[in-house]
DNA sequence: TTCCGGTACTGTACCGGTACAGCCATTCGC
DNA sequence: GCGAATGGCTGTACCGGTACAGTACCGGAA
């Protein structure tokens, strides 16, 4: 038994092959008496359909966007910022039928996703612009847009206002009177070069600390956890009081939280002891003990966007237009923040 | 200028097309120097390598599975659970270089995902068994695993052993000595079939209850929320003090939580005045003031096993094979639960 | 010397569709 | 009543690869 084709029910029904492919793609094109008459035969014959795989080849489409995530997929799923982005992509391609799939940068056989895999354009995720897979992609000249990360000449950029975000982090807590203040970065490993978004935070720290004339004390976090900024914090947490900073800026609120729960190990209340800001604005933010200042961005909004540049990008033919979006962020104040120094009542 | 092929390729070094065909696919089948040769060629026309879409279609393979989830999928990257479930599926797909293609069931245009995208494969997550989207899989006679639902016939399908763990949690407050026992399931709509997983859980509680010749007080929780689970339980704790059930069996550790704080809300102790049992054990399940007792599955190893059987099913030829597997649950005793009724001290 | 096996490459026939130009018969405008 | 527009269907030429069955050549064993 062979298999059904659209020539097996153009045979069957006694017209042209052509006849039957409008009769599934191109309704306008048969009259419709006609068209019953195919499309009635093809269920009877068991007939899905054009077949995908070589439709995309004929129409140079296949319905599917790629999404490159450098940090390990598969931890993605598990960061609240990652993956309230891929909802918000899903929610923005859901319309439209399009389908999103998720490429692994590293592939240990002979098949390379950003090489083999069929998809009509690409969103790039927070990887380093020169890695290997983006390079792939580049190279099949699909449409591209890149998020948060180092805007890459020749095609539409989304990034987050990271800088200004940690900018008015840092404002905050100097406003407020803090001058021994510390920095939790996050670096997988020492040498490796860190993520934009990374050093865009790290920036904007610095540009106001510098302003100010402060010398911040900085410690990295292995990882964006509770446990790695718990551990981060150890190295603050143990100066001796009179160098011990009064605040911290963390990376995210995932290390905040970390950074609060060592604090709170030691009996130090927060804010008063510590003062504390996280970054992104978790839906765990408010929530937590106390609840957390942090700096807000809109990642559904960065979802939405990213995806609609990508969309219109292969919708147009010729060459990508590269316009580069900042989204805001915005300082969200919580009670993780206060003036140092305890005040009169301290109530945990 | 016309695009870069194969032929282009096998004009400027004089071969045939198949040869640099080989050069590419097939590195035995010529000499090294000869595709050293072509290689180089490749790369000063800048040529990619085999188109994926026209390889897909000739080798009959695209190199990505679908998923697809009936939830809207947007939601599903919220779900710890489901998003656990997915990292594990990325985990195992990673080293093979498969890519996973999101679909959604609902779709507005007339392209429709699970009908028209190109892929070798998929995975069916708690979807009905007889909604449109899973049909066309089926039509188009594509290897398919369905994982927590309904088993269906011919195809391998793995779930979780709900109905035991449910079981456990009710034999667990049973013997602590609760009579009066609350069940919160979870209904988006009253009128809609509940899940598998739901309906599972429910059989699990009741069986138990049953047989202890006790009748439950059921409530619904609107989804699988804190806020769901705090408004679910409005409900029972507006019920007379002789009423009120001394202990709940939640649908999800979220809704568990929205019910221990509903009853913190009231100033009564969880367990004392309140035994509360969740399901899944979210990592945060352990967090919780007090820890969660709740019911354990292994999301990774239902993400790495369903995909491992899929693959299993793309790799092998002819009919599938149809086992069903059946995860354990565990209940994991935390402080959330205690014999009825309050001890000496308490301590909240 | 003949035969055999292996290596290196080629030719043809697909894979299963879609685009587009063309053909024929109506129908419409004037 | 005639040219033009329209509707409905067909034929051919792709889309860009891969499979498989050759062919040609070469070295070594019988």
């Amino acid at each position: 038994m062979t298999r059904v084709t659209l020539q097996t029910i153009a045979d069957a029904v006694g017209v042209s092959r052509m006849t039957v492919s409008n009769a599934f793609s191109r309704p306008d094109q048969l009259s419709a008496d006609l068209r019953d008459r195919i499309l009635e035969t093809a269920e009877r014959l068991g007939y899905t359909g054009p077949d995908p795989a070589a439709r995309a080849l004929a129409k140079g489409s296949s319905g599917t966007i790629g999404l490159l995530f450098t940090d390990h997929l598969e931890q993605s799923f598990l960061d609240e910022i990652a993956a309230r982005f891929l909802s918000a992509i899903s929610g923005e391609l859901a319309p439209s039928g399009r389908g999103m799939t998720l490429l692994s940068s590293r592939s240990k056989g002979d098949l390379v996703p950003t090489r083999d895999i069929p998809m009509d354009g690409a969103l790039v995720y927070n990887c380093g612009a020169e890695s290997e897979a983006v390079d792939w992609l580049r190279r099949r000249k699909l449409p591209l847009v890149f998020v948060d990360q180092e805007p890459v000449r020749g095609y539409p950029c989304l990034n987050v206002d990271d800088r200004g975000g940690a900018r008015a982090a840092a404002e905050h807590l100097v406003r407020l009177g803090h001058r021994r203040i510390a920095l939790v970065t996050r670096m997988d490993e020492p040498r490796v070069a860190s993520s934009y978004t990374v050093t865009s935070r790290m920036e904007g720290w610095r540009a106001v600390l510098d302003g100010a004339g402060l010398e911040p004390i900085v410690v990295n976090a292995t990882a964006s956890t509770e446990d790695a900024g718990h551990d981060a914090a150890q190295a603050l947490l143990d100066l001796p009081t009179k160098r011990r900073p009064t605040a911290v800026l963390a990376y995210s609120d995932r290390i905040a939280v970390g950074v609060m729960q060592a604090a709170q190990d030691r009996e130090l209340i927060v804010p008063n002891d510590l003062s504390v800001v996280g970054f992104d604005d978790a839906f765990f933010a408010e929530h937590t003990r106390p609840p957390l200042t942090t700096v807000r961005q809109d990642v559904h909004r960065k979802g939405a966007e990213a995806t609609a540049l990508l969309m219109e990008a292969i919708g147009r033919p010729g060459p990508q237009r590269s316009d580069h979006r900042l989204l805001p962020t915005e300082l969200v104040v919580r009670a993780s923040t206060s003036r140092p120094g305890r005040p009169q009542a301290s109530h945990r």
